[in-house]
DNA sequence: CTGGGGCTGAGACCTTTGTCACATCAGGGA
DNA sequence: TCCCTGATGTGACAAAGGTCTCAGCCCCAG
């Protein structure tokens, strides 16, 4: 539940929504002045510590999310405590779309990774908007549909790629999107534990350790404190 | 190139599309009969040899498609071979939104399974129809959550559960939407060959024809010629 | 400055799954 | 009817990956 009294007993409650807020989301992005406002005044707000969670996994859902600061890792547990994490989400991203729009249950469970604030955007609300606005539905469209290729991508990875491949195509898309050129190689920061991107990869801690031990003896990468420097592009590419 | 030329030389034409079939497809079941007519003139219909490719991964795709009648396996393969089904659609389903919606290239190759005969939407004309048909992209979007939630159990079965237990979940699904009741068990038809449920189950064929041999010998199910017989559909669900 | 928790490296081991090779078998055509 | 093809059963084996365990280390909260 999460309501006013939530908001105060949590003492986590930041400033409520604005049209700010609505601005920086995602599918609404042009609505007009006044629809905005309006929209804004139906959202909630609500803060959660590190490794609170967020939303459980087979629980009913009352709307989708927008984090407006933080991050947070939607996985599945199986019976044994192994966990497969499909997305890491961060601000300005949404999430919890699926149930609003196919009325079953949340499919995951969600998990702050840091401190976060997170809007609630409840389903009546933005299915009000859809059917006013085509253009939200539009760009709602084409988000789901780049969430199911990502998917299709990650099926492929797990099912039919070897950890140390998968390993090199996530440094690879780490090194292309956030990397920065420097005369050793390509420098990115370390932003997840190698528990966490095991869980991300399909795998566990050990295996991940391993294959960067690999990696960092075949001088294709080299593992620091804070940051990994990427010695050779060429050769992850080369193991996708 | 689906054009009418290749209708002809492919000796696979069969009669246009009408507006019975845009009747039966889902999303545009609310059109008018107006704008159904005009939507049935813009499609395009085309038949598949069984083993015949419809769609190639990595192409651009110009609509998406509907199955008239027929049967048909959407999969990714890699470099070694090996392959992964996504999903196998029947006649009434739909394949192909993802690049409509996004703008990229097919995520995934499609394969006629037996004789097939298919509807292609092109993207214009299904963009055209959104823009006034709220209901119609309100469809979609239920359409696509589903279809992530279907992902999202396939990522968990892949990676978190052994291949028994995913032939287990497989058989007992069957079981219950096309199952028949019959004094020693429940009946079901076998429309695919084991190759294929591996490739579904992300495994491959000797691995499954040993897990089926292994339930039967604990007189969980009987596999037989053309059906299976499920004795006991309750050690199937403790195997999940 | 210090003790404990979280993160990481690493070895030994075991299980599951994939690979290869080959025998069998059923059914549809020629 | 006979053969060929695709589907299936099976054994032996290889290997990737998961489990268990423990040590070292960094960091920071007390």
């Amino acid at each position: 539940m999460i309501d006013s009294a939530d908001r105060v007993i949590l003492g986590s409650m930041v400033r409520p929504p604005a049209v700010d807020d609505v601005r920086r989301m995602p599918h609404v992005g042009s609505l007009s002045d006044s629809d905005a406002a309006r929209f804004a005044s139906e959202l909630m707000v609500r803060g959660y510590e590190p490794r609170e969670v967020i939303v459980v996994e087979g629980q009913p859902a009352r709307g989708f999310y927008f984090i407006r600061s933080g991050k947070a890792r939607i996985y599945r547990m199986a019976a044994d405590g192994r966990e497969q994490t499909f997305r890491i989400v961060l601000e300005g991203d949404t999430f919890g779309e699926v149930p609003v729009f196919d009325g079953g249950p949340s499919p995951t469970t969600v998990e702050a990774m840091e401190r976060c604030e997170i809007i609630l955007v409840p389903s009546e609300s933005f299915h009000r908007l859809l059917w006013s606005h085509p253009e939200v539905a539009a760009a709602l469209l084409s988000h789901f549909a780049k969430r199911l290729r990502a998917f299709t991508e990650l099926i492929e990875q797990i099912s039919l790629q070897t950890v140390p491949s998968r390993l090199a195509r996530y440094l690879y898309q780490l090194a292309r999107e956030e990397g920065q050129e420097t005369p050793q190689g390509v420098l990115v920061p370390r932003s997840i534990t190698q528990q966490d991107l095991a869980s991300l990869l399909g795998s566990v801690r050990e295996v991940i350790s391993r294959s960067l031990r690999v990696m960092e003896e075949d001088g294709i990468v080299e593992v620091r404190r804070k940051d990994i420097l990427i010695r050779d592009l060429g050769a992850l590419r080369r193991m996708l």
